[in-house]
DNA sequence: TTAATGACCTCCG
DNA sequence: TCGGAGGCCATTA
C-alpha cells in the first residue's frame, strides 16, 4: 500500500453505500489511527476537490451531526444529498446515525 | 464549553 | 535545496 492516509481515506469514502452514513474516527480506526479523526475531516477537504470526488455528505461526526455542511456549497446541500440517498436529516443530524451507520472496519 | 490532540500545509532560515 | 517551526481544523471527550 504505497497510498498515502490521505487516498486511504479518500478510498474508504467512496466505499460508503449510499444511504450509509460513518464516522471521522470510524474511518481513522479502519486505517490504524483512530486518534486521527480529524485527520480525516483535513482530508476530506482536500478530498472535496479531489478527482474522483469523494461522497463527503456521507460522513459526519461521531454523533451523527453534519459538523462540516458549512464547507458545502451551499452548505446545504449536504444534508439535501443525504435525504436524497434516503438519509433523514433533522436539524443538522443524522435520524437513525446508529442504524445506517457504516463502519469500513466491520464491513471491510 | 474548554482543553487536548494528530497530521497536513505554508513559510522562513 | 533541505530542515524546522507554527498555524490550521469538516474532532473528540
Amino acid at each position: 500500500m504505497g497510498q498515502s492516509f490521505y487516498e486511504q481515506v479518500y478510498e474508504i469514502v467512496r466505499l460508503i453505500p449510499k444511504g450509509r452514513v460513518t464516522s471521522y474516527v470510524a474511518i481513522a480506526r479502519s486505517l490504524g489511527a483512530a486518534k486521527s479523526s480529524r485527520m480525516v475531516g483535513y482530508a476530506m477537504r482536500h478530498g472535496a476537490e479531489a478527482h474522483p470526488p469523494v461522497p463527503a455528505h456521507r460522513v459526519v461526526n461521531a454523533q451523527g451531526l453534519l459538523t462540516g455542511k458549512f464547507h458545502f456549497s451551499p452548505p446545504e446541500m449536504m444534508e439535501q444529498l443525504l435525504e436524497n440517498e434516503g438519509v433523514t436529516v433533522e436539524k443538522d443530524k443524522v435520524k437513525d446515525f446508529k442504524r445506517i451507520f457504516w463502519d469500513p472496519a466491520v464491513e471491510l
